[in-house]
RNA sequence: GGGCUUGUAGAUCAGGGGUAGAUCGUUGCGUUCGCAACGCAAAGGCCGCGGGUUCGAAUCCCGCCGAGUCCA
């Protein structure tokens, strides 16, 4: 269907033919009499290693001369480059092509190209194949897509494929390329909607070139189809071509590898660095790498497996062993990766990315500690900083890579100290977890591998390897970064519903009278309540600035405009009612000018703090988003620290001093391929506006492309008061301020929160600071005198009252009523009291209500005595709850009449003791369990037979404790003896013979009919997610394997 | 923008409704000619902040602030 798109003259003409490839069945075109295949891989093999294709070799420089002066020759207009982060775009982080540049108002035909045509080498990143950089020998995740564009459209041709073909071809042959070198494949080429012929441009089994004629589009019913999809023919029409200047210096070179050729200094640099031999100079050592690189060309090396087999590969055929073999290659892959990765790195932080845990500043973190760890593996000491600025240094054509030399260290230096934290304090992590695992004998499931790394950005590798150093074995998965990255690739793109409104675009009068407050207008249309005017004075929402409100009126009706929206150049006024309002009618606006204002002065200021910000921080700063409000606005900008108080205060007066200036606010509607050209980049601080004009916005050296109503000098703002700073993301700041009158009432409320805290210490606002110092020293040292003295009082309290104590079977009680004591009051009595291994204290106090302690010595609990059970009874008397341990327990309740009815009753329950025991036979407890219901941590009701199937199924030597309507643990001898030392648990004993003994919390024993619930959350915590994955069955056996393991 | 984790002594962390703990570090005493090591003891906590539930919250719930991390 695209066959006749490659009948080209250029072909014909000059002694092409088109054959069709024996091994794939693609068509491709060749001047070769003898070819039988395409040319490409895995058709054909590499055959420029080692036999450079063109007469001489080129260096990264004399090539990107070399091509661009002869695309000049030939009437292109040298472009800029861009940079590498998409500014521009936000559909994007990362430029990808050469042509991402003019995606997409230029592509699209809205602006027309900076010139036409063009020709450029764009430094692209594509994180795609991430773990085959440094492996394939040809991967690169950056590179400088050189190329040549023409933007043709209906009527007005610059040129299509005949000449496109022919450029190529010509470059080629002067490189000294011989004849029958080159294939043209043919291979339609589609993305991003778009779509067209394209052919491939194949020297030695290289892909040294692209050329894609993009002309369709990507519609629902278009005539031709695709890959499945279905196109339409564009009115415009581009020639999208792709060099890529890495591989023609490497096919220049044929060395065994694309870094070699590329980069030979750094990658001998790093060698050094790290103590492995790499002599390219030997031909038995080059042979393995040209080999593997060969072999790598035809083959999918993605994945654990396939890299496995590649080496297999190698190895076989130079005749080495495949261990021998990987000895050899591994350590020289990972320069080449660093190699790579770190001028990745220069090229991210050369032109401005903040390394971040969101967007491009995620991947170029990602790059960053990919580099880390590889540089760990090998041992290479120095910081990655020195690494990176040698390769800033290896990039002469990047000046401006050499000026922001020191912030790019201080920002590589800091992320290096941020990664080692991150994996010191997930190897504690790490450590911790394992012992879970090796307590239980497993291994570390492939789950745990990955919570490690999604929750605490701990690397597989490195859990792994802790693992093992604790002797828990673990699966490192396969492919676990290229996977991360591709995802990260793209940028989710907005799904705005764009309602097609097919009217003529509003005149905007805010921007000719912004000043005036009232205008006279004509309906063009009315929705339901949305109003269309001819003409506006409203502002719509736009640029972090919101929509002006106000009123319209015809006639005698009147309606209060909530909210303006600009939708294709058409302004709709929201309104709270459409009532009365119809096409044609003539209708006054009002726009409410106090929020107006308030809007105008923080836009303008926004620009100022912007500015002011950039001064002080550093040129790194970019604004990522803003928005204005009546009483604040807010800023968010790139920087890679907090921002420090001297560093706020002096932003703040900075901007003040912008205001003081009062200079003059310019702005001019200029053509946006001449104020790009005239400014750059920094045009675009909060985003990119559509259009061929744009609004261009100077404020002092601040130009931004700007669609906001602005005051005409900068005095108008008054005061700007900086409110605070707030981390919102990794890299990204965020302040917040207020202008003019905003500004007067914030710092007015400000001298009254400090007024009156002066007021209440009664002293004057410059003396707060220290009497409130003072003041906190202070309460700190009365607590603890507080402290001691209650203590003391205790004591003495237990010293006065022992000689009261009741002889109950041989315990000693104490029943007191404390008045006015508070609870810590009464702990510290109690425990005082039972320190005396005989005494039971039941002690009470009135103060707001009814407290409530008690406590046993250690004999008394011996004895039975629960300090637990007894206060909760107490205290449900008393009209509240409360609880503790058998020891020591507490509690109270509201109804103070009946403190000494309780205080009778706690001695009656100490009385009662001797005649409950609490010890059951296994027997007593499975006729306890089959009258109880089940449930576990998350609610869910259990099989009670299953329960009960277990429970009896239970090893010797295992104790099940309850209480409190849980079984709380299901414990060994070891474990429960730990736990009753502590107080933990109640004491309890075996009962000769018997396979199981119990304690049972007596309260509960009584309570049959209440639901028991199944283990402690602290079991399952440490790794919650794990269990709450099992199922409830699972997770009792879980607990009793524990159990058996320790036995 | 979403998810997950997390905030307790100077540091690292345990605990997880009922008197705030461990280890290291600090200080003092003992031992020593002195140091290290050791032994004994002490000091050091708004348990991130603000609400709520409760007789009682470091602990449970809600909100805020801070930190970490994965993803879009």
């Amino acid at each position: 269907m695209l066959e006749d798109e490659y009948q080209l003259d250029y072909f014909k003409e000059n002694g092409f033919t088109r054959k069709q490839c024996t091994k794939c069945g693609t068509n491709y075109w060749t001047r070769n009499p003898d070819s039988d295949v395409c040319g490409d891989a895995p058709c054909v093999s590499y055959s420029f290693i080692d036999a450079p294709v063109f007469s001489k070799e080129y260096d990264l420089s004399s090539m990107r001369e070399k091509y661009l002066s002869f695309f000049e020759k030939h009437g292109h207009t040298r472009v800029e480059r861009y940079p590498v982060i998409a500014r521009w775009r936000d559909d994007i982080y990362l430029t990808i092509a050469s042509i991402a540049d003019f995606q997409p108002f230029v592509t699209s035909g809205l602006v027309p190209p900076p010139a036409n045509p063009l020709t450029i080498s764009q430094p692209c990143i594509r994180l795609d194949d991430l773990d085959a950089v440094g492996r394939s020998g040809r991967h690169l995740t950056t590179f400088e897509m050189m190329a040549h564009h023409a933007f043709n459209s209906r009527g007005n041709e610059i040129y299509w494929k005949n000449e496109t073909v022919e450029y190529c071809d010509k470059l080629l042959l002067e490189l000294g390329l011989d004849v029958n070198g080159v294939t043209y494949k043919e291979e339609p080429w589609s993305g991003g909607g778009n779509a067209g012929p394209c052919v491939e441009v194949l020297v030695g089994g290289l892909e040294l070139a692209t050329l894609v004629f993009m002309d369709l589009k990507q519609t629902r019913n278009g005539s031709i189809e695709i890959k499945g999809e279905r196109y339409d023919k564009m009115d415009s029409y581009i020639v999208d071509t792709g060099y890529g200047l890495e591989r023609f210096v490497w096919a220049s070179k044929g060395s065994p590898t694309i870094y070699d050729a590329v980069f030979p200094n750094i990658v001998k640099e790093l060698t050094d660095l790290a103590g492995i031999e790499h002599s390219i100079g030997n031909p038995e050592y080059a042979g393995i790498f040209s080999q593997n690189a060969r072999l790598a060309g035809i083959m999918d090396i993605s994945g654990q497996a396939n890299l496995l087999h590649l080496r297999k590969k190698v190895a076989e055929s130079i005749g080495i062993t495949v261990e021998k073999l990987q000895g050899i290659m591994e350590p020289v892959e990972t320069v080449y990766t660093i190699t790579d990765h770190t001028r990745c790195l220069a090229f991210m932080f050369g032109d401005g990315i903040i390394p971040s845990n969101v967007k491009a500043g995620y991947l170029a973190r990602l790059v960053l500690r990919r580099t880390l760890r590889m540089m760990k593996d090998l041992g290479i000491k120095v910081p990655l900083s020195d690494i990176v600025e040698m390769q800033i240094k290896n990039l002469p054509e990047y000046p401006e890579f050499r000026e922001r030399l020191d912030t790019i260290r201080e920002i590589i230096d800091l992320e290096e100290e941020k990664y080692a934290d991150t994996i010191e304090r997930g190897s504690r992590l790490v450590r911790k977890t394992a012992l879970h695992f090796k307590e239980k004998n497993e291994k570390m499931p492939l789950d745990e591998l990955i919570q490690m790394y999604d929750t605490h950005g701990i690397p597989p590798e490195i859990t792994r390897d802790v693992a093992k150093e604790v002797g828990v074995e673990s699966e490192l998965p396969d492919t676990f970064y290229s996977l991360v990255a591709q995802k990260h690739n793209r940028a989710e793109k907005e799904d705005v519903d764009e309602t097609s409104l097919d009217l003529p675009p509003t005149k905007r009068l805010y921007y000719d009278q912004p000043e005036s407050l009232e205008f006279e207008a004509e309906v063009i249309e009315v929705i339901e309540n949305k109003i269309i005017l001819d003409r506006t004075l409203f502002y719509p929402e736009g640029g972090g600035q919101p929509a002006d409100h106000g009123t319209l009126s015809v006639n005698d009706y009147v309606v209060n405009v909530g909210d303006v929206q600009i939708i294709n150049g058409v302004i709709v006024h929201e309104t709270d009612s459409d009532y009365g309002f119809k096409k044609g009618d003539r209708v006054t606006g009002k726009v409410d000018m106090d929020r107006r204002i308030a809007h105008t002065i923080h836009h303008t200021a926004t620009h100022i703090v912007n500015e002011a910000a950039k001064l002080v921080l550093g040129d790194h700063i970019w604004q990522t988003g803003a928005a204005k409000f009546t009483d604040r606005a807010r800023l968010d900008l790139t920087h890679f620290k907090r921002i420090t108080d001297d560093e706020f205060r002096e932003i703040e007066m900075r901007a003040n001093k912008s205001v003081m200036a009062n200079i003059p606010v310019h702005i001019d509607w200029m053509d946006r391929v001449t104020a790009e050209k005239k400014y750059g980049f920094v045009l675009y601080q909060g985003g990119v506006p559509p259009g061929r004009e744009i609004r261009i916005l100077r404020v002092g050296k601040d130009v931004e492309a700007c669609g906001g109503t602005h005051v005409s000098n900068t005095g108008l703002i008054g005061p700007i008061k900086l409110i605070k700073t707030e981390r919102i993301q990794d890299g990204v700041e965020r302040i917040e301020f207020a202008a003019g009158e905003a500004a007067v009432k914030r710092w007015q409320e400000r001298d009254g929160l400090l007024n009156s805290s002066a007021y209440a210490l009664r002293v004057s606002p410059e003396h707060l600071p220290d009497t409130v110092n003072r003041f906190f020293e202070e309460w700190k040292e009365y607590k603890k005198e507080n402290e001691r003295l209650k203590e003391e009082l205790a004591e003495v309290r237990v010293k006065a009252l022992l000689g009261e104590a009741e002889d109950i079977n041989g315990l000693k009680v104490i029943a007191r009523k404390i008045a006015n004591a508070d609870v810590e009051e009464l702990i510290k009595a109690a425990t005082e009291f039972s320190k005396n291994n005989d005494v039971v204290a039941v002690l009470a106090s009135d103060k707001g209500g009814v407290r409530i302690v008690v406590a046993a010595g250690a004999n008394a609990v011996k004895a039975g005595v629960n300090s637990g059970a007894i206060v909760r009874e107490m205290s449900k008397l008393v009209g509240g709850g409360g609880g503790g341990k058998p020891s020591i327990a507490q509690g109270g309740g509201t109804d103070a009449g009946k403190i000494d009815e309780a205080l009778e009753m706690g001695v009656g329950m100490v009385r009662k003791v001797d005649e409950s025991r609490d010890l059951h036979s296994p027997r007593e407890i499975i006729d306890f369990v089959s009258t109880c219901e089940f449930y576990d941590s998350r609610m869910e009701n259990l099989n009670q037979a299953e329960v009960l199937k277990i429970f009896q199924t239970l090893e010797q030597n295992t104790w099940l404790v309850f209480t409190n309507k849980r079984l709380y643990w299901i414990l060994d001898d070891i474990r429960k003896d730990k736990l009753q030392e502590r107080g933990s648990i109640p004491k309890s004993e075996l009962i000769d013979g018997n396979k199981v003994s119990v304690k049972i919390d007596t309260n509960e024993f009584e309570q049959k009919t209440g639901k028991v619930h199944i283990g402690s959350k602290r079991d399952w915590k440490y790794s919650k997610r794990l269990f709450t994955k099992l199922s409830v069955e699972e997770r009792i056996k879980n607990l009793i394997v524990k159990t058996m393991i320790k036995s």
